[in-house]
DNA sequence: GCCATGTATGACACCGGTGTCCAACTGGAC
DNA sequence: GTCCAGTTGGACACCGGTGTCATACATGGC
């Protein structure tokens, strides 16, 4: 009988009224299996267990998420330039989530609309999502965060630096990271360093700036204005701004560029104008993204744990629903790592 | 009163009673304005969407979804190298969703797992989802379309190629794309031709292939089965199969490359052997992804509407819940675009 | 002035689960 | 044999919507 029903596929859904009566049980007791409920009779579990298994039910998770008064919906909010990055975050986000009852959600977002604010809200709250990861930059949106608090809605953002709220927060040390790329550069003997900057308004961009100043400081090697250009975080931006750079007289041994896209941006601009990379130039991106080694030669870069800090935002965020107690402890700050490939060298002895 | 409830924030949702009894009218009228019944009087609507106005108040989905008995949920199922793709067929996915109560929930699959059948088949049952978007190369698996056809769920399929069953099906014609991008190459003169093709199994390894063959059948060009080397559409299988091609005497003037992850390890492999692209040898790839823009030369390749396909794929999932009796005719079949950049030119003349 | 007709609204059951609370049953102590 | 405590199971209301059907009212034809 069972068996049959299950066979008829087609939509006639199991409920869970059906399998308590095909168990002699009430549907409460059903319910109680479901739930894992302590005080329950072996024999009775085994047995309703059994059905369940047999006959392939599965809880209606609309009616359960009604009745509980939550969901189990984790929603994905990004407005990003990297796909590379979207994805591996998501990756990380649905290894967490695997083996639970949660699902992932996405939503892009366009930061520069003045809708942003109410398209999120909609977002949360049509759905009543149970919480949501916020990448950067949407995650440095402050306001955001303060209309999730007041909507009641569970968030982690992702970020480049300690923010304020290490509760809902995963972040990776930005600063440090550069800084340690550009000491590789000092030591390799560079002197005229330059840095292609990411957007205004970017915490990450600003992080990746301060690591790269503190590591000349720490070396004594002054910075002028004119090594500094400002990008935008895409290969276009980073083409054009290291123009700038190269018409530089003398012009740098070393770029450090924000991000990998703008630094192939700068390795094309080198090889238009037959400068060569690494003998004339050295190149250093960060993201560790596949473009990296796809180009010639290929970049040396920083590489951030992307998949794994996106594990622990979903830890962070669903581990307060299934952690028995225990506070769930999962890292808030992650640390980087320089990736050394071929576009590195010793300057060129002039 | 109802100003006070909103500002409140936190939690203490309102649900359709609370809107009736401010209005003065039973749960069922505000049921009916909400999803605009027609028999309706006009000041009672106003007056009940004004309160909706101004208290916010937004329908619980579950209880809908409950009540209705299927829910809002589209699902995306892919198994795929491919970032970029993946994040274009979301976008356009979304595109379409966008204005809806539609959400996308997006599950990545293992096709090499023996478990793929059944981790799919709890995604699509357990959350009841309206529908799903399958992705290739898990969409050319029929059997997967068969459970989901016994599941009762609703799938589209994107592909490569026409299969039969056009009304689950969006697709690209790969073959034809291949065989326009290989006249192109014959008629800047070239004749020994070499292919690196996809996966075995991959349904659009084999459109491309044959398109490949199909012109070179054209054009009376024999085709040895050296010129021919096996990838795995990646960056890796593309550098180490172009070793073979690249070791033949005389050498292929010209590389189609089943995708540009391939092209790319092409271009790589020409580099280390300080081959010149286009001068000795051009290269042609597939997809159109960002890193034919990043390398150098940029890569001639073929760009199929992934997005708009995307799109498509959408509409044609809740075309069936909201057009109203038109029949939804999104067209089943796009077209593709050959893209000239730097990486093809005559042959040398030896 | 009556009934047939149509329109606008409401009462109530229902979707498929869960929480509360009480009844029934069990075993042990007296 | 009776009573009590502890365990197990079920009746019922409820979550927040929607469908069905009946009712109240306005309108038009005779």
């Amino acid at each position: 009988m069972a068996k049959q029903k299950q066979d008829e596929g087609q939509a006639p859904k199991l409920t869970i009224n059906d399998i308590a009566r095909m168990a002699g049980v009430s549907k409460k007791t059903v319910s109680r299996v479901i739930n894992r409920s302590p005080l329950l009779n072996q024999d009775t579990r085994d047995k309703v267990e059994a059905i369940i298994r047999d006959t392939g039910y599965v809880p209606n998770p609309q009616a359960r998420a009604l009745a509980l008064g939550r969901n189990f919906l984790i929603g994905l909010v990004y407005d990003n330039p990297n796909a590379q990055m979207i994805l591996s975050m998501q990756k990380g986000i649905l290894e967490a989530l695997h083996g639970t009852e949660f699902e992932l959600v996405i939503r892009p977002v366009d930061r520069g609309s003045n809708l942003v604010m109410d398209d999120i809200k909609s977002f949360v709250t049509r759905q009543r999502l149970f919480g949501v990861v916020i990448l950067p930059p949407m995650s440095e949106n402050d306001a955001l965060a303060r209309m999730l608090d007041e909507e009641g809605c569970r968030y982690v953002r992702m970020g480049s630096a300690v923010l304020d709220d290490a509760e809902h927060m995963v972040a990776s040390n930005d600063r440090e990271a550069v800084a340690d790329a550009v000491r590789h550069l000092i030591a390799q003997g560079h002197r005229r360093i330059g840095l292609i900057a990411g957007p205004h308004g970017f915490r990450s961009a600003q992080e990746r700036r301060e690591g790269f100043e503190l590591a000349l400081r720490e070396a004594g090697i002054s910075l002028p204005r004119s090594l500094i250009a400002d990008g935008q975080y895409t290969f276009e931006s980073g083409l054009s701004a290291s123009e700038s750079l190269l018409d530089l007289s003398p012009r740098p041994t070393a770029i450090f560029a924000s991000n990998d896209e703008m630094a192939a941006g700068v390795l094309y601009a080198a090889r238009l104008r037959d400068i060569a990379v690494p003998e004339q130039l050295s190149i250093i991106g960060f993201d560790d993204t596949p473009v990296t080694t796809r180009v010639w030669p290929p970049l040396t870069t920083v590489r951030w744990p992307i998949v794994a800090m996106g594990r622990a935002a979903a830890l962070k965020l669903i581990g307060t629903a299934i952690g028995e107690g225990s506070e769930v402890n999962e890292p808030s700050m992650f640390s980087s790592t320089l990736i050394r490939r071929g576009s590195v060298a010793p300057p060129a002895t002039s």
